[in-house]
DNA sequence: TGAGATGTGTCGCGCCCTCGACACCCAGTT
DNA sequence: AACTGGGTGTCGAGGGCGCGACACATCTCA
């Protein structure tokens, strides 16, 4: 909880007064294991949620090893809000990467809000905006960069959600959600590490030069940060 | 013009004859000559639009040689219809591929529309989460599948939406969308001619073996398929 | 008919990454 | 102390594709 008395995510935060006793009934804090499923691709969805901390990836894929990952939530973000708005089943799977806690709703609660509050529904939509920029950033960057700007990305928003430069990351995990082999994250780990830019052994890997990390990643980023920020500032 | 009078859009069509009506004062037909901006990223959006045919390319990207197709969509879809319920920037570029007709709408006479009918609402999401799918879908195609496959897929997708064999593509156009090397793609034509499942020559792709180009596909095709089906049936 | 523009074939070099495989190192267990 | 298992380094073969460049064909327009 957060000076405000809310949860601390950030949509749950931007609610008006009133919405969120729409909600507040409904809320109930659970934790978030690691490798929590939180949600499975084409099937209903029973809650919605809104991650205090932690990180959950959503990623695709009909079979093991066939999987990538189309992008990774957590405080400033909802899981499944938009399939809960559309059809109630789930586009992707969604599985907690980061332990943490998170508010659940369950999907009905979270509809009736959504009729019920216009303003509600406007942030939810706006996010998942900001959610679908994040998947086409990702489609863009998955597509024409290297491998090494893209890990550079990825532990960039690893760091921004989780705000700790020392991550719980096997290169196995990593190489999964970049839809790459291990092989490859191998490499470019060892070089990033050589430049003394991050460091890392048996499941750590920890970030020891911030900027130089952002120099490496490309610019998808920062792309994604600038729609989320104005995507997720209400409109006045 | 159908049968039931109104355009040939199959959200349209789905519209109960309500929100339909919502929508009719504001429909303008207009054309949609090759290479048409209908959106443009970070750009507000003055018109949301219904294709009836032809075919509209969602593009992303920064800087030339460097954009992606995140969706190719038409008189199944609609285009910038979540960046309209959001805050009425377009998230990406939108260009007609193949000429056409489309109905257009003025961005505030959707806003209110969706804002007056749940049901009307509820479709727009509904499409906007396909939508999501097939950028998803992409991801996992871009990231996963060599560029054979991928070509295929795309050429089904634009035979699914023109009905016409023969679609009016350059290789370079082609190499643009999938985000590769005219090279690459010369190469990977050139044995699907060999096969004798497409034919080419200036500009001019036909195909002559759908089964065939179905089975050099990936699976993505089917499985963006299955989930624009699922969500654009009315629910019960 | 000739000049330019546009679309296509193709060649070579080289890099990035796949794919399979194996050895090593470190931790926790017994 | 030995064992086991997970995380990591790395090697070699090979492929797919980037990247540049050029030749050639066809179409359009002067």
């Amino acid at each position: 909880m957060t000076a405000s008395g809310r949860p601390p995510n950030q949509l749950l935060q931007m609610l008006d007064a009133a919405d969120f006793e729409l909600l507040l009934p409904h809320l109930v804090t659970i934790e978030l294991a690691r490798a929590t499923v939180l949600s499975e691709a084409d099937v209903a969805l029973r809650h919605v949620y809104f991650p205090h901390d932690g990180a959950v990836s959503i990623t695709v894929g009909p079979s093991e090893g066939q999987t990538i990952e189309v992008a990774m939530i957590g405080r400033d973000s909802i899981v499944a809000g938009g399939a809960a708005l559309a059809d109630g089943i789930a586009l992707s799977d969604a599985v907690a990467l980061f332990p943490g806690t998170a508010s659940a709703v369950e999907i009905s609660a979270f509809r009736n809000a959504a009729a019920a509050s216009a303003r509600f529904r406007g942030l939810v939509i706006r996010h998942e905006q900001a959610l679908f920029a994040r998947a086409q950033q990702s489609l863009l960057c998955n597509t024409l960069h290297p491998v090494e700007a893209r890990l550079a990305c990825w532990l960039l928003r690893a760091y921004d959600l989780s705000n700790k430069k020392a991550l719980p990351l096997t290169q196995d995990t990593l190489a999964q959600m970049m839809g790459v082999r291990r092989n490859a994250v191998s490499l470019v780990a060892h070089e990033l590490q050589r430049a003394g830019i991050i460091r890392y052994s048996r499941g750590q890997i920890e970030i020891t030069d911030l900027c130089a990390l952002e120099a490496t990643s490309c610019d998808c980023c920062s792309a994604v940060r600038a729609h989320h920020a104005r995507l997720l500032r209400l409109p006045p």
